[in-house]
RNA sequence: GCCGGGGUAGCUCAGUGGCAGAGCAGCUGAUUCGUAAUCAGCUGGUCGAGGGUUCAAGUCCCUUCCCCGGCUCCA
């Protein structure tokens, strides 16, 4: 049957599969049958519904949930349900906004009564209420002042709010079961076709994410297209709890936070401190090599190298209150820059000497805001891998390559192959001319094409003294974490006055870059802990051997290897308490020491060593030299 | 900073006005044992801090410190 002639359809699968069709209830047999909850038309994201209108030629997309735009359509509309389940049992909550997020969405609402977790439940259960009824989702489209009339009518003060703001005459809005929201859609056909979904926590938010408007009660939830799916979710959250650094640090006492000397300032235990050590090692001897020299500073400075500087101004509201020796004010450091400045300027610059790289694992100290801050991620003092190059303009982009190679090996070696990388540009408070700016951001650009490596542009975002380069890590569930940045700076040059002599026998202005490659020492830890889940390779690992004897005859020859081992370079640790080997096994396991040495009578015996991993698989019998050889190797490779 | 939830032994946590508890860890002893927890005994507390209500406060009230979740993603 084909009522309208000429009708011609192509549609288009998630999976890509195209078939044309000429009928609309075939295209409708042909979308439900295929799991749509919405389509994609040549004029956008549509409801079901609005494939009736089609009388010509279309193309027309199934969407699914297994696409991002279907996702987002899915969740918004289990919003909505939660909405209408809150207006339910809550009829004097206010709606403000109830959008799809990357993993589920939310809603907020203006309630006297903060939620609780009990009422999430209940909430739960009016939801799936909602969902058994049905109810189909319907779009009607109104005029603005017919919409602004409605909501004013219903109380709904904040949508009356977002109406204003809204350009167009007509403006849609959305019922479902008796509930209407107003809402640019689409939306799944019908509530039942939300088949999982979980309400997670409760939050206050301001209302536009703004601090001086209300602060209104939100509510996190996530859905999915079935209960498996969801089950997975939520075992993820699991497998993060697990990880969090801050638990981990705890359990293999790796650092603490105390209360008695200050939120936000780290105390690295002798476990955490050994594997910052590696890493130091590690990145000193790699600066080394890539031609960089090390520089050391100091924690204080005078005010005025602040003022010079520009950061009184562009960065006060991150600094400590200054104080006073002998009359004069000091400055606890925010940044390491100044003092790498006033080494280049300790002497006449010549352009053979670039490019001057400078590095120093440079400790800093950050004003953050109390409710910011978060174990090691996010905290007041810490230590930048910080370093500044001076060069001429025309080396740029060389020296950006080079940093980008550096930046990528250095993070590969902890593990990291995966990375979200953002150009940063110019930001409304900035210093310098257009020009500069305009220069500076297109070497960056060529350098990262150049390397073929893609990236985005994150507009307006680059620091007061010139556009910068972040890169985002994905650790090992695939969690982005912001450690890496190179910036151009032609701030500190002019303010400082720095110049260098030029072939040309006069003086010119060199350009500086700023770069920092596991960003702080302090976040990169916390975020290898969750990465590697407290399992670090060999080369980190604070007690790399753990000799576990079976009875008490067998301490001297057990004390023996260690000693041996130790001479080698290796963290050693023996465990000659009188205890079964079942208990040290466990023991030394939860503690994710990378190898268990186990000393007992056949061992000495034969004069070998039994070898066991932490995951529980049993290697060798080894001599000591043959053991020595494979944990050598091991370190080695870094693995 | 703001909203909400928390802070009890080294750790994980129970304890809603009436004698501060458990498990693990620690210490002591017994056992001398072959691949993820041997047994017994003991020690351990300013119940985050300060104030208040009460015959009596870990518990109720106020103040304060710290921790946790969140505060960009615009119907």
């Amino acid at each position: 049957m084909n009522l309208s002639g000429g009708l011609k359809i192509k549609l288009r699968f998630a999976d890509n599969r195209e078939k044309e069709i000429s009928d609309l209830s075939e295209l409708k047999k042909q979308l439900k049958k295929n799991g749509a909850i919405a389509v994609r038309l040549d004029s956008g994201l549509k409801d079901l519904d609005s494939i009736k209108e089609i009388t010509l030629q279309a193309s027309v997309e199934a969407i699914t949930f297994d696409s991002i735009d279907g996702r987002e359509i899915y969740r918004h509309s289990t919003s909505h349900v939660m909405a209408h389940a809150v207006k339910e049992l809550f009829p004097a909550a206010k709606l403000a906004i109830g959008p799809a997020t990357e993993e589920g969405f939310y809603y907020d609402f203006d309630i006297d009564r903060p939620f609780t977790l009990e009422d999430l439940n209940t909430i739960e259960k009016k939801m799936t209420e909602i969902i058994k009824k049905d109810n189909q989702f319907i779009r009607k489209t109104i005029p603005k002042k017919d919409a602004i009339d409605l909501f004013k009518k219903m109380g709904e003060d904040y949508k009356v709010e977002l109406l204003a703001e809204i350009a167009d005459e007509d403006v849609s809005i959305y019922e479902e079961g008796g509930f209407v929201d107003l809402c640019r859609g689409p939306h799944v056909p019908s509530t039942g076709a939300i088949k999982a979904f979980k309400l997670l926590s409760i939050a206050g938010a301001y209302w536009r994410g703004d601090e001086k408007k209300k602060m209104l009660q939100r509510i996190y939830g996530t859905s999915f297209s079935n209960e498996k799916d969801l089950k997975k979710y939520l075992d993820f959250l699991e497998e993060v709890k697990k990880r969090d650094h801050r638990k981990l640090g705890k359990e293999l006492d790796l650092f603490s936070i105390s209360e008695d000397i200050g939120p936000g300032l780290i105390l690295w235990h002798p476990n955490g401190a050994i594997i910052r050590k590696t890493i130091e090692d590690f990145w000193m001897d790699e600066h080394l090599k890539a031609d960089y020299k090390i520089l050391y500073s100091p924690h204080i400075a005078k005010l005025n190298l602040w003022q010079k500087s520009g950061h009184l101004d562009f960065y006060r509201e991150n600094m400590y209150s200054p104080m006073e020796i002998e009359g004069i004010e000091y400055e606890l450091k925010p940044m390491n820059c100044p003092f790498h400045i006033s080494v280049y300027k300790n002497s006449l610059r010549s352009y053979r000497e670039f490019p001057i790289r400078y590095a120093e694992l440079g400790t800093v100290y950050r004003y953050e805001r109390s409710g910011v801050l978060h174990g090691l991620l996010r905290v007041r003092g810490f230590t930048q891998d910080d370093a500044h190059i001076f060069c001429r303009e025309d080396q740029i982009e060389d020296e950006i390559l080079n940093i980008l190679d550096f930046t990528l090996f250095i993070l590969k070696t902890f593990g990291f192959d995966s990375y979200d990388i953002y150009l940063s540009t110019r930001p409304e408070k900035y210093v310098g001319t257009l020009e500069n700016w305009e220069r500076a951001t297109s070497a960056l650009k060529q350098a990262l094409e150049k390397k073929g490596l893609s990236y985005e542009i994150d507009p307006g975002e680059g620091v007061f003294y010139g556009p910068k380069i972040d890169i985002k890590i994905r650790d090992s569930l695939n969690r982005a974490w912001q450690c890496s940045t190179i910036q151009v700076d032609f701030n500190n040059p002019e303010r400082f006055d720095i110049t260098y002599r030029g072939s040309d026998g006069k003086g010119h202005r060199p350009i500086m870059i700023h770069r920092a490659l596991m960003g702080s020492l302090e976040r990169f830890f916390g975020v290898l802990i969750e990465h590697y889940a407290g399992i670090f390779p060999l080369w980190l690992a604070p007690v790399q051997i753990r000799i576990l004897t079976i009875a008490e005859r067998h301490s001297d020859y057990a004390s023996e290897i260690a000693k041996v081992l130790k001479g080698e370079g290796f963290r050693v640790e023996t465990d000659l308490e009188n205890e079964k080997i079942g208990h040290k096994i466990r023991e030394t396991t939860i503690r994710k020491v990378p190898y268990l040495v186990i000393i007992g009578d056949k061992e000495i015996a034969e004069g070998k060593l039994a070898v066991r991993k932490r995951s529980g698989e049993n290697i060798g019998p080894f001599t000591t030299n043959e053991f020595i050889g494979i944990i050598k190797s091991e370190v080695d490779s870094k693995q």
